[in-house]
RNA sequence: GGCGUUGUGGCCGAGUGGCUAGGCAGAGCUCUGCAAAAGCUUGUACAGCGGUUCGAAUCCGCUCGACGCCUCCA
């Protein structure tokens, strides 16, 4: 029987701002959209983190024995850098500033993006549709909307009609506004404005005559509107209505706002059963975004390249790091937390590599099913990995306890033991058991030297030999380890 | 100003109306020639003021603070 069938997971909806019993459209399968990129500039470790949040997600569901088909976007065109009516394109900005073409900037940054997320163990998506490969439907959407009397064109360009779409329906049900107060809020301030209204949002945008970023439409050569190509590709990869749609905290308004009155103009359904949406990473007590240079690159937690970091870190560790807050909190990066997390991170992996240093015996003398379900039961409220993984931590005590033979487990307790705590850390979590002594071979071999020649010092009790040999390779950066079964060392 | 989130012990960070989160650091113990490492054990907490309740850090109200969105941002 698959997993799903035994465990029920709870997602907290944003819709309806509680945790409710997740049932899929189809029995079996998922669907799922995540807002991706705008690929104009490097990712930050923020955007990571939203994009590892779905990941936790997919790989869970994925383990639960479910069918998902996982789409996330890259943003290559649309995304204005003001608001919709005046505003210039991110990426053409990007290309006029380093004079290459525009698409020269997607593809850079779309390669950095792909490059980043592996080096974080992120898997990949099932489809990754980009927007100016779905001109076409974009478009088709437009011709729809403005058929069923929500969208009117102004000089070539289309804006979405909020004020007449909240006639009958509630433009701002997932943001929690409405609209009246929203007008009473609103600065009024450019008079030539196309819009009817301040909250009407471009569907599409004639270009101007310099903008080499167009396509022909009924309208006007131009280019859609930021919020509809989510529309667009939801739509075609996962239909009218899918299970899950997910972006970070601040894509819900207008963004996803935006999605759902035009999901909603066009088929006349309400396009996602559960809203989900991953909290901010900050730095400095602020929001980390590329709009105000307060972030920190990925790369940068890997080369330690970065003042406010003290030394360089596995990508894996950074990951352990986030996964130890729950996804819809805030979470403040620095140093200090990243190192805590990585001695944790260690204390887990050592746990796992004793694994196979476990006897098996006739009989158990602890409960493992227990402990097995507690850690479905973390994941299956609302995805908890901390919660998982301080339950992973009490399998780390149990460990320790069974190579020390203070516990035993039969045969098969053992083998459901094991690949339970594996099948957690690695294909739920997707950490990555990396050690911390990559060091060099040849330095290595000096070590071994000075190790071997203070163990005969010690043999022939010459402390003062053997303890300038520690304490001289502890200045260095060298630590030295003795263990039972001899000695080891950390750099 | 509006909408929303949030305020937990030295630090990070979960959580529930009454029962230990967890990690790091600190302390004690085991191991060790000493030390380190490793393992085991362990203390300090729920912004403030009211209210509901037999009982609240957990529910409600107010005050103060922080953050996000309200123009683009994962």
């Amino acid at each position: 029987m698959e997993l799903y069938k035994q465990q029920k997971v709870k997602i907290y909806n944003s819709l309806s701002n509680q945790k409710e019993d997740f049932v899929s459209i189809n029995e079996g399968y998922i669907g799922m959209y995540v807002c991706g990129p705008t690929v104009y500039s490097n990712v930050h470790l923020g955007n990571v983190r939203t994009f590892m949040s779905f990941d936790l997600v997919y790989r869970y569901f994925k383990h639960l024995g479910y069918k998902v088909r996982y789409v996330r976007n890259i943003t290559d065109a649309g995304h204005l850098e003001n608001d919709a009516d005046v505003g210039e394109d991110r990426i053409a900005k990007k290309a006029r500033l380093e004079e290459i073409e525009p698409m020269e900037v997607v593809q850079r940054y779309t390669v950095d993006f792909h490059n980043v997320l592996r080096k974080f163990n992120l898997l990949p998506p099932n489809i990754e549709p980009t927007a100016t490969g779905h001109i076409i439907e974009q478009i088709e959407i437009i011709k729809s909307i403005i058929d069923n009397g929500l969208a009117y064109e102004v000089n070539g360009s289309v804006y979405f009609d909020v004020l007449k779409y909240n006639e009958k329906e509630h433009y701002g049900i997932l943001s929690g506004r409405n609209i009246e107060d929203a007008i009473h809020n609103t600065r009024v301030l450019d008079g030539q404005s196309e819009k009817r209204n301040p909250q009407d949002f471009a569907l599409w945008k004639k270009a101007q005559p310099e903008h080499i970023m167009r396509w022909p439409s009924p309208w006007s050569d131009g280019f859609p509107g930021w919020h509809l190509e989510c529309t667009a590709m939801s739509t075609k990869y996962l239909g009218e209505q899918f299970d899950i749609h997910g972006g970070g905290m601040d894509l819900k308004f207008p963004h996803h706002e935006c999605e759902i009155a035009q999901a909603q103009a066009h088929n006349n359904i309400t396009p996602v059963k559960y809203w989900m949406h991953g909290n901010m990473l900050i730095l400095n007590g602020k929001k980390m975004a590329k709009s105000t240079g307060n972030y920190i690159l990925p790369e940068e937690i890997i080369t330690g390249n970065n003042a406010i970091l003290s030394k360089p870190f596995p990508a894996t560790v950074a990951r352990f790091f986030m996964l130890q807050a729950h996804y819809r909190s805030i979470l403040d990066f620095s140093n200090d937390a990243l190192v805590a997390s990585e001695k944790g991170y260690y204390r887990l992996m050592n746990a796992v590599n004793l694994l196979d240093n476990i006897q098996e015996s006739n009989a158990s003398s602890i409960d493992i099913s227990e402990w097995i379900q507690s850690c479905y039961n973390a994941m299956n409220d609302d995805f908890n990995s901390p919660i998982l993984i301080a339950n992973l931590f009490e399998g780390v005590k149990t460990i320790n306890l069974l190579v020390e033979k203070k516990e035993t487990l039969s045969s098969n307790d053992l083998k459901t033991f094991k690949a339970t705590f594996n099948t957690f850390i690695f294909d739920v979590l997707g950490l990555e058991n990396v050690t911390s002594t990559d060091s060099s071979e040849k330095l290595s071999n000096v070590v071994e030297l000075l190790i071997d020649m203070r163990n005969e010092a010690r043999i022939n009790k010459d402390w003062a030999l053997s303890d300038q040999i520690r304490d001289q390779l502890a200045a260095a950066g060298v630590q030295l380890k003795d263990g039972k079964d001899g000695t080891t060392f950390a750099i």
